[in-house]
This record gives structure tokens, sequence and C-alpha cells, in this order.
DNA sequence: TATTTACGTTAACACTGTTATAAAAAGTAA
DNA sequence: TTACTTTTTATAACAGTGTTAACGTAAATA
């Protein structure tokens, strides 16, 4: 009975040449231009099968948003992985964050631009919560290690978050053509801060 | 030779009904299905009347960012009057700003959801210009009166006008339905961090 | 009064996401 | 092989979008 596992493949099969076609037109175009007639003509079917395939096109950038996310928990991962010192730690990730935001601005601009992860979104997507995960760990390590060992994590890190992420936005606001070099002394700036208030000893 | 005032007065009335009906439909369904069409129903008036008033939507939209960062300077230039101590003036503008980004949300979203204030953009709105001259005209006097003269203002101003921002959007996607008392805390942590990092004295 | 300019409308173009309907293909059972 | 059922695919449409060309009509000018 291979027939069910192979009509099972095919449709994965599918699924991801959609997927590949949707991101090479983003790829060329930017998010505003993608459509699912662009789609249907790049993998040259008709435009149901991708709503036999994915249920809307909301979807089909649920799935890039969590490719996105899983992407960023890896760069973020490795980075706190290069060192033991969590002050260390912390700056690291940052500047991960801001690398793979520049180097993936198309992810980056759909995780948080377009795709507008309400509340409840937020909580069922497990590659947001993957990724909070991370830098909480870290945060609590840091914490813990403190002169305030009792702080508040949700507090920090959530303050964490904002300032990586208010960086980047503004950064990219600043047109992504020739990014500042001072944009580093920046990120740099602004990490250093939020590690004074941690209180490390 | 009234006649030409009289035109010039209608036409004025002209443009600022749309911009109000326009108005209207944002506050009841959003952004997001705001049509030229639904303007033109509400002022009675058929469709390419709206563009013979505006170049197209997005000179429509561009007003409402022009107005949100006029509304945004003078609630900041505000709060920044109401203390003469510069580490107050910097707490107190940034709690009026995160106030102004959830008392008009849908302000909020279009300066930097939609309207995707791109580098040429943001150097030729006067408005957005404006308010970067509030701000770093306070970071100007901190950093004067630091223990560090010769600080970068502007990498300063880009640090402080980031953890804003950051603070607002990652808050934003935290639903703005219950929106976590926690949230006061993080904003005082975060420019807590900023401000020590000035190295006032 | 004739003519030009400004304003407004109708109707269309070229798109968009989405889906109802129907046909074809593929698998299953007799 | 034939009949039937399920899974895929396609055509064509619906309802909406931003935008504009073509064409009137009303107002101001000469």
């Amino acid at each position: 009975m291979g027939i069910a596992e192979r009509k099972l493949r095919q449709k994965e099969e599918m699924k991801s040449s959609i997927l590949e076609a949707a991101w090479k037109l983003v790829q060329q175009d930017g998010w505003q231009f993608l459509s699912i007639r662009k789609i249907a003509d790049a993998i040259e079917y008709s435009v149901p099968v991708i709503y036999y395939h994915f249920e809307n096109k909301e979807a089909i950038l649920l799935e890039f948003t969590r490719e996105g996310f899983q992407l960023l928990t890896q760069k973020v991962g490795e980075a706190r992985d290069e060192t033991d010192q969590v002050d260390q730690q912390l700056m690291r990730m940052g500047k991960a964050y801001r690398d793979f935001a520049f180097a993936n601005v198309e992810y980056y601009q759909l995780m948080f631009g377009l795709g507008i992860p309400t509340c409840d979104m937020v909580n069922s997507i497990e590659e947001v919560k993957s990724f909070s995960d991370t830098l909480t760990g870290v945060i609590k390590t840091a914490i813990a290690q403190s002169r305030t060992p009792d702080a508040d994590y949700w507090l920090k890190f959530h303050t964490y978050w904002s300032i990586l992420h208010g960086l980047v936005s503004i950064q990219m606001i600043g047109g992504q053509a020739n990014p500042d070099p001072r944009n580093e002394l920046v990120l740099q700036d602004a990490i250093t801060g939020f590690i004074s208030t941690l209180g490390l000893s």
C-alpha cells in the first residue's frame, strides 16, 4: 500500500514547489507584489490548486513567518553558544538578531510588518515561542547572576527584544541601500545600556 | 476677483471632506479596509473626484502620516516642557511617545506600518524632520550636560528613538486588548538604561 | 453670446483574493 | 475490464481593489 505514501509525498512536493515559487517571486518583487495568480503561473498550474494545498494567502505567508522565526532562533542560538559570559551572549545575540534582519529583509518585513502577529497568533506559532524561549533562557541566566536575582525576567525579556526590534526597524527606514556604519555603535550602545540595568556583577 | 479665492476655498473644503470621510472609515474598519470607492461613496461623489484632489491613495495616506507626526511632535514637546531636568525630560517624552502610540493606534500603524517610510520619504516629510529635531534637541542638551560632551548626538538620538519604537511595536503585537501593566515598567526600565549610558552627572 | 476652462460622471482596464461548478484523472472494487 | 468513488485539476465567475480614458456639463472668461 505504498500508494497513499506516494500521494502524500507528491502533495508535500506540490506544497513546497508552491512555497519555492512564492519565495522566488518575493525575492524578485517583494511581498507587496506577490499574488496567488503569479504563483500559479510560476508553477504552471491553475489558481485553485494553490487553494487546494493552502487555505488562503495568509496561510502561505504564515509558512514563511515560521521559517523566518526558525532561522532567527537558529542564528541567535549560535551567537549565544559562541561564549559563556552572559553579557557577551546578550551582545552577540543582539548583533546576530540585527544581522539576520538585514541579511533577510524580506523575512523580517513579513514577520513584523505584514504578518501583523496578533496576540493569539504569537502564542499559537510554535516557532515564535521557541524564539522567545531562547532569549528568555539567557535573560534568566543573566538575572540569576545579577545583583537583583528576583528581577522580572518577562520584563527584561520584553525590554531586550523591544530594543533589538526598535533598532532594526528604525535602521531599516533609514534605507537599506547604504547602511550608516554608526549603526553598529547604536546597537552596542543600546545593548550596553540594557546590560547595565541588569546589574551584572 | 473673489471667484478664484472661493474656488480655492471650495477645493480645500473638498480635500478636507475627503480626508474626514477617510478618517471616519479608518476608525470604523482600519487602514486595511480603506478604499477609494468607499471614500467616494461617503462623500457622495464619484471616484475620479478623489483623484482630482489627490494624486493617488498613497498621497492620502501621506496626509495622515503628516498629521500623525505633527500630533506626536506636539505631545512629545509638551512632555519635554513639563520639567527642566533633562533626564526627566527623556523619561516623560518616552512615556508621551508611548501614550501617543496607544491613544492613536491607527496613526501609529500608518506612520510605521503601512506607510513604510523610505529613506528619501523621511527626509522629505517636514513633519518627520520636525519630530526628529524635537528629540535631537533634548538629546543634545543631555549630552552637553553629561560627562561625555563629545558623544555623537545622532547615535544617541537613534538609540533613543529605536528603544521607544521597539517598545511600542512589541507591546502592540502583544494585543491592544488588555495591555499588561508591566509594560509601564518595561518602558521605565529601557529608558533608564538609555539614560545611564548618557552618563549624566 | 460664444468659447474655453474646470469639474464631474460613466465606464472601463488591469489587477487582487477567493470559490462554485464541472471535468478529468487516479485509485478501488466487482 | 468495467463501474464506481475519491482525489486533483481547470474554467469561469464573483466581488472587490487602484487607476484612468473618454465624455459630458456647468461655470468663468472673452
